[in-house]
DNA sequence: TACTATCAAGTTGTCTGACAGATTGTCAAG
DNA sequence: CTTGACAATCTGTCAGACAACTTGATAGTA
């Protein structure tokens, strides 16, 4: 590692400029994975940088995942810049929104049954909140963010931060789908707002009453059927 | 904002409370896109942490493209989240790992739910040949990729492949922090192998035998199980 | 009144020094 | 060979200071 040219330095704040001096070492193909980094001292050193500014760099290609920080050792590369777990790509057919649905699935039922075990009175409250505001939407017409916000509540309460963000993302690309007008309307609003309110209804009672298989059981008939429901309303 | 509790701060390095503080606050809806978060000065005060770990907990809000600061003016919301669907970011504590790690029960269970659907006998026999090269591996010590593999062949049998993907990223992302040295071994070779014979046997017949049920509860029995070992391997 | 310049207060970016907690390697004793 | 003690090193955190920048208020001028 070499130290920077001046016309660098003056171009970038010094927390990038220790990030960008690093990144390419790495890149460098110089260490494999698992190799341990110059320690912050000898970065700084070697930067001519003080140690908030390495420390700060370190963060960020910490946050990036491609390097793993332990007090006392020092920071070792990771595999590699990890892959995003999944890329949410359009959806352009069926079969892939059978995908998506069945990954919303896997999260969704797993976090009705985390919140049945963690909920607190708030949580199911809050959730109760969430369906009352989806059903007024719902009286007057589409309420896929009022339907995703009640989603959302119970994502909270799993208290699995990585489950709610996932599952809030998801929701948006399935509403992003709907919105492109791939849907027909075949279910009168009347009829929407009951089935709704029964299969919220049995998810928000299985959460209050603490009952993880039931919880798991009821989001998943919920699921199951709106995706009927959905796949019967787009025209083959 | 509200200060932390006591049981949370022990938890998680100072950094980390901040970021998840910071986090939740921005989730919380009481901001909108291009809105101030509160100065450093103020965080420090409200978190009662250094401005180092505050710092800390921008930088990395920062590198996930959540927050961009201006000197002299303040740290603002940006437009919105990336469009992915969680962030692989390296795991820094223990419960950020279980976190992970209940994602992946989600993810596997579902899984092994369809592949017990959707399984050939092609791919029963590939799950076979993978949990014999496993066995074999795992007599000369630890074979955490032979694993992945097993697991893989059993995503690719669910026919799914945004949850195959999301799948074998997750396991690359926690063979990742198994490798930087955070676990003590404590089983014998021997011992474990007994029990990954045993534990995948049971998801594999009940995959061979189109049990979706039966498939779900053997893999999160092997999942929690091998949470708990891995727990338990790590000393407190 | 509108515009410009100045200044104080506040904010982030950086530096420095110190200490805490954890890791690693060495050495001595059993 | 194993265990324990210890020193050196490393990251994580704290505190204080200063630099560079922004923002809003105020005064001066046309």
């Amino acid at each position: 590692m070499k130290s920077m040219s001046t016309a660098t330095r003056d171009q970038f704040s010094r927390a990038e400029q220790a990030y960008r001096h690093v990144l390419e070492f790495i890149e460098s193909g110089q260490l494999a994975a698992g190799d341990r980094l110059p320690s912050e001292a000898e970065l700084e050193a070697q930067l001519g940088l003080s140690r908030a500014s390495v420390r700060e760099a370190l963060a960020r290609l910490r946050a990036e995942g491609r390097v793993q920080s332990r007090r006392g050792s020092g920071s070792f590369l990771t595999e590699g810049r990890p892959a995003e777990l999944v890329r949410l790509s359009t959806i352009t057919s069926v079969p892939e929104l059978i995908e998506w649905h069945e990954f919303r699935l896997a999260l969704e039922s797993e976090v009705a049954s985390l919140a049945a075990e963690r909920a607190t009175d708030e949580d199911v409250a809050r959730m109760r909140a969430a369906q009352e505001l989806l059903m007024e939407r719902l009286s007057a017409g589409a309420a896929s963010r009022e339907d995703a916000a009640f989603h959302r509540a119970i994502a909270t309460a799993s208290r699995n931060r990585k489950l709610e963000d996932a599952i809030a993302a998801l929701a948006n690309h399935v509403i992003e789908w709907a919105r492109m007008g791939q849907v027909k309307r075949v279910m009168s609003p009347a009829e929407r707002r009951e089935i709704i309110a029964s299969e919220h209804g049995e998810i928000v009672d299985a959460i209050a009453a603490h009952n993880a298989e039931r919880a798991r059981s009821a989001v998943r008939r919920h699921l199951l059927n709106g995706r009927a429901r959905l796949l019967s309303a787009i025209d083959p």
